[in-house]
DNA sequence: CATGAATGAGCATTCATTCAT
DNA sequence: TATGAATGAATGCTCATTCAT
């Protein structure tokens, strides 16, 4: 029964911890001791089991606090994505959510592979859900979109392919493509999709505004 | 300092080997121990250590065993494949990569996860490398794919796409789109990509030939 | 180093501390620890290394608490039972012995166990010790046991079958027999001894006097 | 999961378990580690579990192999005791028992006393039994016993008495009586209770035949 | 070749006890 | 006096691996 963290010294062993454990699982994987992480924190094993319950659980802070901060960054970014085309805001949050995996020697990679490897898929929901959220949003910027039945389903799907062809890419040694070139790659699926100007051909203005881009494709083909 | 197999009973011991790790991992989960493999093989852990140099070593084999079945599943179906359009021939091969996964209560499946979560990930090039021959044989037969630039990157990651969504698809309890949906959305993306016509509203037979195809779309919108 | 408990505040520490024990053991077991105690008792861990040495102490506290408990039951039966003959007097004390080791959730049975596994054997020693002064008390009043040389031995003996035999069968879920039929076969063994009429069969009064049992007896067979 | 103990080796290496069990229990009390009984055994801590599924089982090995001497020792004695009295056949299977628990440096005493410690009180019923089965067949020689009523309830509590004043007898390291005043005072409650001559001043052989011994006592009290 | 008993490092977890605040 | 965070030795148990037979 591990105290809540009440005063900022146990906040800060709680941090203390599920930092090592960022870590532990950089430096000897998924099957890291418990022992190791303690070690890591600065502090003794009994200490560890203070303020948490078992090793699952320092596991679940950890995951929580990746999920947490996909999160954030997907909110923070939700402003600027709205002003763009759902290609370029693809690219955008493709970027974003590249550096965040990559950040603090990759510990959310590590993380995130784990995850994909546990049934602990299921905690990646909250990001699919948020993904859809933003879709929502570009639907409601260009109505012409709203009605394609097949909408939430390629959504998904994209979602999903982003997230796990970005974590295989960021994880491959020697990927024989460039992070920029899976980026544009996935950006011109949805722009396929969703049948817009390829910005690169095109002499229109990238930077449309959902309004006109509605009327420049009255002919959609959906 | 374990020994080749040469002879017919050491070949029939490390295939029982095999096939007892993957009735394991099934029945056990990943963290399942030699003990038990040796158990289900019905030989003694001394036996297996004469076979394998260590627990790691059933577990490539085992990992190598799923690559050769997966490969040996494309070639098979390489004829096939190219008497279709690719979008069509990438819902062909969806359909038996499924079915390749789950087969045999899923221990393709839960093999692949390990896969990911491990660095293990490079097991997988040679699959990706077949596959990137059999877009190099659509080529042939489509010669107006061949000039674009973006062509080894876009498969690249479209096979990517679709290795990892129908993972993620197969590992989900309770998945929010069907597989059917996943499959038509991922040979979805292959049309556009390929800016072939959409075999439901166009009124254009979907078996047309490579030649007819690359004279149809003369006015490709990239 | 703990403080002697001086001033109320601290006695009524003590007090809640071994009172806690008692609820502890109840629910956890003999193997309940310093912090459940601490928790119930409703103090800090360090207040309770106050007040008691160690873990030791404080069962040590708890056991002396049963102990004299039993010491003042007895104390209160004793002008009780000095008007009964010795084998109601022995019913009575049944009774009230059974009775105070289920009361408070058996809270002093669980005890009472410990000390058997312990070579706390020796706690109970004063108990023994009182309840020889009651067999010595009717001595006195029955004049005609005095003689008997092996009166102090029998005693002994029959106080220790009295104190295990209750032990054993309040600890039991499904004891044989009854509690009144033990106490009833304890009081006729007591009876037997002391060739005391049986009151079932004779038609004496069962509430003799001292000075007529010992005149009715006077053949006694001893 | 263990072995079962099929050869010769085995069979020995769990005899130096359970042997190492009573030593360790012996030195270290009842909270004996499992470290300790291997270290004890001369064996290391994963072979013992090779043999026993986990601490609880190499306790349940050592009661139940006290048990099952205890036994084997009744039944040695059965013969014999069929031959005496009621009450000299007590005093002759209580020097047998306070032989038993006290061999080989007291091990089964210890023992003894954590059964009663333990909810493993159930395991002395096999002992309580077979003692019923004793008086059954003292019933079939002394046949003036067989009605009276109270006879079960009876040697329920003199064989529980029996057996916990022994213990209790065996534990103390003074104690104010001696082995044998219990004895004989146990086994004068007993001839007491069926009413049986005192030998030590009756006239008559102590050694009656069972016949005579109904036909001396035709007023029983039953 | 095959066996399986034996090994012991290693792991997650507990808990009596201390001591700085 | 009181607190409770911190400690770390100790425990029950697992399992990959070895090696004598």
């Amino acid at each position: 029964m591990p105290r809540t963290p009440q005063q900022s010294r146990s906040r800060a062993t709680v941090e203390a911890i599920v930092e090592a454990g960022f870590r532990s699982v950089a430096e000897h994987g998924a099957g890291t001791s418990t022992r190791e992480i303690a070690r890591v924190a600065g502090i003794s094993i009994g200490s560890l089991y203070e303020y948490f319950d078992n090793k699952e659980a320092v596991f679940a802070a950890m995951h929580q606090r990746f999920i947490d901060d996909v999160l954030v960054m997907i909110r923070d970014c939700m402003p600027e994505l709205m002003t763009r085309s759902p290609d370029a805001a693809t690219l955008h949050l493709l970027q974003r959510f590249g550096e965040l995996l990559t950040r603090n020697d990759e510990r959310y990679l590590r993380v995130a592979r784990q995850l994909v490897a546990h049934d602990s898929l299921r905690y990646i929901e909250p990001i699919r859900d948020l993904l859809m959220q933003v879709v929502t949003g570009f639907v409601m910027r260009w109505p012409q979109f709203a009605g394609r039945p097949d909408l939430p389903v390629m959504a998904y799907i994209m979602i999903n392919a982003g997230i796990f062809t970005v974590l295989q890419q960021l994880s491959s040694p020697n990927p024989p493509i460039s992070y920029d070139q899976l980026s544009q790659g996935l950006a011109d699926i949805v722009r396929r999709y969703l049948d817009l100007p390829d910005p690169a051909t095109s002499g229109q203005p990238p930077q449309m505004t959902p309004a006109a881009a509605g009327q420049e494709q009255p002919g959609s083909n959906l």
